[in-house]
RNA sequence: GGCGACGUAGCCAAGUGGUUUAAGGCGGGGGUCUGCAAAACCUCUAUUCGGCGGUUCGAAUCCGCCCGUCGCCUCCA
């Protein structure tokens, strides 16, 4: 497998250093909720850790939250609560974000403030060597005393002062140098150190979390193109510093950024829409694969249209591994060809669209096997189980009781008053028996006969699903009976429901949309 | 100002010297099936890869220039 080492600059192979992968990825900084951007490197990675245990290895995942640092402390004042608090709430969304878009948990979520210990333990090591020092309980990082400073932006020293914005602090010895260690302000959140009470600056804390958990040297460390520098860069010059050896990290992996209008979505900026918001509009699945439409490096516009195109994309997919195969023989298919094209294009830098073209074409496969008669359920489950590296579900859309349940309940209601007006009290009459042997009384839904309607928490999605079978079943008699006007009718409303029907000459099927 | 990325059909997006006179998805046209619709299948939808030059037997793919978009150099996934 190649993947792409921001380091070097170039695909090269990957091999693990031993039995375990060591993978370390930047998490996020719990001052609010997360965007767009956060769950599109979330589920870049995750298809990466899918896709290392599919060919054999074992993964280690780490990702971090930076409870602490600028941000943190304004937002919490701005709202009145502990950074603690803050920190605790938003990282309680973002997990619970993170698994409805089914990417798997890091095994450690490490949090800066719980890492202080290691973090004064790496700055006292880099001040005793030489590469740090303390001006006024403020500690920073010497970036002259490392001599390879820039290599994985590759970009030097003298060109970044040039032009350069970077803010002057006449305390440092120049002006590239950072901070590890802040002097406590009035009113922050501080711990003590040998420098005086403070506070640890970015980017230390991610050099103490991965060598405390994860050890010197790892073996992935990922995160957005936007960390590259300074983020990932003093990442570096930290920990080889610290440890005296290089690589901090084999491979560094970035991912591209999402654009939203003009510009990257950004948290500072104020230009994004958050996850929450667009799981509202969109299932995981489409989210996903719109990511995984295109490249991991490449740049990706965020746009409504842009993902709901995708709807009948994962619709495709999922017809064709959820369809019910013919028995017999089986299609023949060369399904390793299919799967070792898959793995070609995975082992290329996770060419994600290219894999993505193989599961299509299956779905083709499968789709004209069972027109054709044919057994398909070798190459059904061959595209599941790809679907599956790649994060993929196809579940069905969840039932939403609270709109669907009455609107159900008057469609079937309404059906039985044209039936009867129409002189078929038989139909009805089979429509409400079929109702009573399912344990459905519409009598006690609606509250007929002077009772008060029964509450709905009785009501689970399994008995939407027993309604509307024993309706698909009714309107099937019907249609056979050649009263299309009425059949029609019903399925349009069942279409507003948010149901399709698909009539074929061996019954109608139903699902949700 | 410095460093870097990108520009492929109506839209999204692979492909980076010859089995590609350019995958796949969405959209659209035509057809098959069907009472109709949907799904599905078949078929069509870029003689051309931002523009102009050059290298080569051969370029979307390499080189040069130009135009355009974006990222980093400052907090950022």
């Amino acid at each position: 497998m190649k993947l792409y080492n921001t380091l070097s600059g170039k695909l090269e192979t990957f091999h693990s250093s031993n039995d375990v992968v060591k993978m370390y990825v930047c998490g996020v900084t719990p001052y609010s909720q997360s965007h767009v951007g956060h769950v599109l490197r979330a589920v870049v990675f995750d298809v990466l850790r899918r896709y290392l245990e599919f060919k054999g290895f074992l993964v280690k995942h780490v990702e971090n939250f930076t409870d602490i640092d600028d941000k943190m402390i304004q937002r919490a004042e701005s709202t009145g609560v502990s950074t603690n608090k803050l920190a605790d709430d938003n990282i309680n969304i973002y997990l619970s974000e993170i698994k409805e878009m089914n990417i798997l948990p890091a095994h450690v979520y490490p949090r800066a403030t719980q890492e202080i210990p290691k973090i004064i333990e790496m700055i006292e090591g880099l001040i005793g060597k030489g590469f740090a020092y303390c001006i006024e309980g403020n500690v920073y990082f010497r970036v002259r005393k490392d001599e390879d400073y820039g290599k994985l932006g590759r970009r030097s020293l003298d060109t970044m002062i040039a032009g350069s914005r970077v803010e002057i602090d006449e305390n440092k010895e120049d002006v590239m140098d950072f901070a590890l260690w802040k002097c406590e302000k009035p009113g922050e959140p501080s711990w003590d150190s040998p420098w005086g009470y403070g506070r640890p600056g970015w980017h230390i804390e991610c050099s103490a979390m991965a060598l405390s958990h994860l050890g010197f040297p790892i073996d992935i460390h990922g995160g957005g193109q936007d960390l590259v520098f300074p983020h990932h860069e003093n990442e570096i010059a930290q920990s080889e510093s610290y440890v005296g050896s290089e690589p901090m990290s084999r491979y560094w992996l970035h991912n591209g950024l999402v654009r939203l209008g003009s510009g990257k979505m950004s948290k500072s900026d104020g230009n994004l829409v958050t996850v929450k918001d667009a799981l509202q509009n969109h299932s995981a699945d489409e989210l996903r694969l719109f990511f995984l439409s295109a490249h991991y490096r490449s740049p990706l516009s965020y746009t409504e249209e842009g993902v709901s195109t995708q709807t009948r994309a994962v619709e495709r997919l999922r017809n064709a591994v959820r369809s019910t195969s013919p028995g017999g023989s089986s299609y023949t298919v060369q399904i390793g060809d299919f799967k070792k094209r898959f793995i070609s294009a995975m082992d290329d830098d996770l060419n994600t669209p290219r894999a993505l073209a193989v599961l299509f074409e299956l779905s083709r496969h499968i789709n004209k096997g069972i027109e054709n008669g044919y057994n398909v359920v070798q190459i059904q489950d061959t595209l599941q189980g790809l679907c599956n590296v790649l994060g993929l579900t196809l579940a069905e859309p969840i039932f939403n009781r609270e709109p669907e349940f009455f609107p159900l309940i008057n469609l079937l209601v309404d059906t039985n008053a044209e039936l009867r007006s129409r002189g078929r009290e038989d139909l009805s009459g089979n429509m409400y028996e079929q109702l009573r042997v399912s344990g459905i009384s519409i009598e006690e839904i609606l509250g007929v006969g002077g009772q008060a309607p029964k509450s709905l928490d009785g009501f689970s999605s399994s008995d939407a699903d027993k309604i509307i079978t024993i309706l698909v079943e009714l309107r099937d008699i019907i249609r056979s009976e050649g009263l299309y006007e009425l059949s029609d009718s019903i399925r349009e409303r069942f279409g507003d429901l948010g149901f399709i029907l698909e009539d074929s000459s061996t019954g109608t099927k139903w699902k949700r949309s």
